[in-house]
DNA sequence: ATGAAAGCGCTAACAC
DNA sequence: GTGTTAGCGCTTTCAT
């Protein structure tokens, strides 16, 4: 079997308490007797067991982590934000996607508090009305990314949703464009608040915005279809929009692309911008304007709050936290 | 604290061991018992502390996974088809990205087997070379995706990477394409075996490869833009390819895009094909026909067979597995 | 500076 | 069917 502490202590007729000490990193060893001590370690290649300690202090350096999906790259970014801290400071994350379903989610939540995970990070999917029971009444730190659900008050990590909608507006008003087109995605609720924040940043221009310029998406449909589509009645209209917000960038793909099959010149005729920075998407064809959601920044700020609550052990002092998306310009906006 | 076997045992006059027995569906228990205690367990919330279960079964039904991303498509969809086996089995997935660096790698292999996992999943990175040392000397079940370093004998599940070149070069013959460009990409292990696959697939059929038709990735250099550089220069030429296979979809996205510009027709002139089967880059502009790389499924047979090392402890009858890729036809090859 | 004793929560192997 | 004993590998506490 494995080496244990004990194997140790008889190699080097010490107690198993003196290898413990050394292994710890306690002071009151003598500084021969630590040298031998690690010396005799890493001969044997000695691995303490964790599942031992852990039994015996009660933490276990694991932090679960539930998710709707991994092949999301959103989801993927701020995963490895959170991975990088986690790294450096040893702890690990058990990770599991649970793809929508109310049921897993819930029994993936009770197998990772059955594993005594130090906190649990949980990243609601669309639909963050069915959170499940347990996260409100267990005593293990939860952290939320996103908005935390409501009736829940625990600390969240999340994008200023409204910001993506504004900041967009506001690259395109500083290009001249006045008719927007706004393309919103889903009827969810961040699509909701980045909605308003558009709203608001049109309104606040002092523009008006045209309800037959808003379009959802539909809900099977491929995304880079429908933007093509609903640019394509766009460019045939009789007034156009000379500037496109897309809730993706594949929606803003589309769109530039209808645009481009249209005979519409981009960025000189239609400005186009989309949302998630995603480089497949972005840097292809005349490349893409896109709102960056910060989404490694996101994660790191999630591992170091899950960390402080962790040491902090009750006493909720930490409070949530938001960011700010980012623009990144390339060429379907205008340079200045 | 949390509630243990011996509270429910006070609580009913029973010894923790009947309590036990019950939490684990042993048989020998009645009926009657059986029923207070899950009830008792029910309205107590009981968790078992996995850790004190694992320390005395020696089975932590954690599996620890080392890859080099997290944000690559190709690694997040095996690691999908990892978690959906899992979850089945009530095993977890305990995750870390070492970003190509292979001290972080040792040393998360290392904490891995700190915490006893049962099993170890390793995705080497392109350079396979420094595979950890431990994992070479551990008596913990170790289960490689893609082919198993040099000098390890372990099992490992794999696709069939000359396939991928082959398959390519069979759809665009019997759609009558003859002269084939290849972009293949950067110089590693995976893509030179693609690469030889393709060679091997046109001199078979009796056709010359043209030495200056092959493309490697340039480092650093966005591939979209290789893929588009590279087309203009074969469109220029006097004499054109009239099938491009290339080792990523966004090489072949670039590829087919500047054939675009260049005033030539896809695919009646010149055919495309990537590989990879990104949705993101594939249903976008003249969909892009590509080769599936089988993510998914590697990814359930890898944790299929790591539940079946982990059962079997020691006597390693479990064989390697290799899969094939498959062809996923859109617009830009021909459709007979 | 070193060590002995106790116990974390659970289960294997046996009694009864 | 139910209970007793022992111990997994480690750390906490307290002697020495």
């Amino acid at each position: 079997m494995a080496i244990r502490l004990q194997d140790i202590a008889n190699d080097l007729n010490l107690s198993k308490m003196t290898i413990s000490k050394v292994l710890r990193g306690q002071t009151d060893v003598s500084a021969e007797t630590k040298a031998r001590v690690l010396k005799r370690m890493k001969e044997l290649n000695y691995r303490p067991n964790i599942s031992a300690r852990s039994l015996r202090t009660g933490q276990t350096y694991c932090v679960g982590m539930v998710v709707p999906s991994l092949t999301d790259p959103t989801v993927a970014f701020i995963v490895r934000g959170i991975n990088e801290v986690f790294r450096s400071a040893d702890y690990s994350l058990v990770i599991s996607a649970v793809d929508g379903d109310a049921e897993v989610e819930e029994r993936e939540v009770e197998l990772h508090l059955s594993r005594q995970v130090d906190a649990l990070i949980v990243l609601p999917g669309s639909d963050a009305s069915n959170n499940p029971q347990t996260l409100t009444i267990t005593t293990t730190p939860v952290v939320y990314v996103g908005p935390c659900p409501p009736r829940v008050s625990q600390p969240s990590v999340s994008l200023r949703e409204d910001e993506v909608g504004q900041i967009a507006v506001q690259h395109l008003l500083k290009r001249r464009s006045k008719r927007f087109a706004y393309l919103r995605g889903p009827r969810t609720a961040v699509a909701d608040q980045r909605f308003t924040g558009f709203l608001e940043a049109v309104r606040g221009a002092g523009l008006a915005v045209k309800q037959e310029w808003i379009f959802e998406t539909q809900p099977n449909e491929s995304e880079y279809r429908g933007g093509f589509e609903v640019m394509q009645r766009l460019a045939a209209g009789r007034l156009r929009p000379d500037g496109v917000i897309a809730y993706t960038d594949l929606l803003a793909a589309g769109a530039r692309d209808a645009a481009i099959a249209a005979g519409l010149h981009i960025p000189q005729q239609v400005q186009v911008i989309g949302s998630g920075n995603l480089v497949e998407v972005c840097e292809t064809g005349i490349t893409l304007t896109s709102i960056d959601l910060s989404c490694e920044e996101i994660g790191r700020k999630v591992a170091r709050l899950t960390l402080r609550r962790i040491e902090e052990k009750g006493e909720t002092s930490v409070r949530s936290v938001t960011l700010s998306p980012k623009i990144m310009q390339r060429q379907s906006t205008l340079l200045s």
